[in-house]
DNA sequence: GAAGTATCTTTCACGAGTAAAACACCTGCT
DNA sequence: AGCAGGTGTTTTACTCGTGAAAGATACTTC
């Protein structure tokens, strides 16, 4: 969550016409974001609210998306980011460094130690040092972490199948495409905009 | 951030063919969700990968969007939660409870409060109690917030057209809208899910 | 071959968010 | 009136992630 935007509320004093009216939880139609974004046009006519019902909606999916898609992992006592790290254990099929599986899931690389260090404590993850160098470490799933990733990986993804469900396929297909177009853009060259 | 998904990386000792291949910032073409796409499904061929194009995606624009997005933001000394409740105050126009902003900026009560504190010793904001109800506070933008936020919006805005402006116009259309479809679903019945 | 610089990882100190408990206050029931 | 229970807000204790510094090792160049 984040963005300029969050669900309208209603508060009114005694007795003003009941105008919009939209409970946190989104009314019969539109999303909350619309509604957001009426209230914004309400007060300043003239703005684009074009990056808004984009952004807005973007940031409110995967807040929304987070909270439920985590279900099924935290029965299995992972958290999401504990996932993604043996997630990219698994999926590369080889060992990882530390740094490398800080850029693999987006994350610092202290987190990462953290992690690591849990996941081992947890007999997930092995760590082997390198003989060349001894500043790496190379990071592997134990067989555990295997069959744990392995056991998961379905039921998460029936799971987030679940979740989409409320769409048909060819929408789905084609929002995945254009964020698609968007994320390429957006990973291209974004960092050139620092302004 | 999040989602079973990271870029690719190279990892290969000594003489390997080059086989994949793409540095984490993503290649030519395809984004960095589409390369762990085909890696999962290079290493369980079984597996139905078409919810992972969708939320990985999702939060991986998210991620991107809120770590470019928020430089105008910083300029004004705001993060963007903080923005966010001063928007809220500022959009729907009228007092609101601190229960209220929890709701509208989705977050918890004890973050609201936290904020409030600090918006008001910025003078940002301001509280009043209730005459009947001297549990409940009321919260207004003072007028340096209200300048603020509206000094800040326009910019904002701008901003984040432009951090769009690799896409056309139609497509982000297409894609607000399949968006907030996907947004209503969730919004509607999500929590019918908590299995 | 020693000094300086770059790289990989971990440690440290801190800020931010959360859930749950604590508070403070209202309200309805007897 | 008095109290049981509900609601709105704040406090507390904790977790987690981060940036920056530290630590350890490799490379480069004179």
């Amino acid at each position: 969550m984040t963005a300029t935007e969050g669900p309208s509320s209603e508060r009114d004093q005694a007795g003003e016409p009941p105008e919009d009216r939209e409970g946190p939880a989104g009314g019969r139609r539109g999303d909350t974001v619309a509604a957001v974004v009426r209230q914004w046009r309400a007060v300043h006519p003239g703005l684009d609210t074009g990056p808004m019902e984009v952004i807005g909606r973007i940031n409110r999916c995967a807040a929304l998306l987070q909270q439920a898609e985590d279900a099924p992992l935290r029965r299995a006592g992972l958290s999401r980011p504990e996932f993604d790290l043996l997630g990219a254990l698994r999926r590369t099929g080889h060992e990882l460094t530390p740094g490398e599986l800080a850029r693999e899931t987006f994350s610092s690389g202290a987190a990462v130690t953290k992690r690591v260090k849990q996941l081992t404590e947890r007999g997930l993850v092995e760590r082997r040092g390198d003989a060349r160098d001894r500043r790496v470490a190379h990071l592997r799933l134990t067989d555990a972490g295997r069959d744990l990733v392995d056991g998961i990986l379905p039921a998460q993804l029936a799971y987030e199948a679940a979740v989409l469900s409320g769409m048909d396929a060819p929408d789905q297909g084609e929002l995945a495409s254009l964020l698609g177009e968007l994320l390429g853009q957006l990973e291209g060259r974004l960092g050139a905009l620092r302004t």
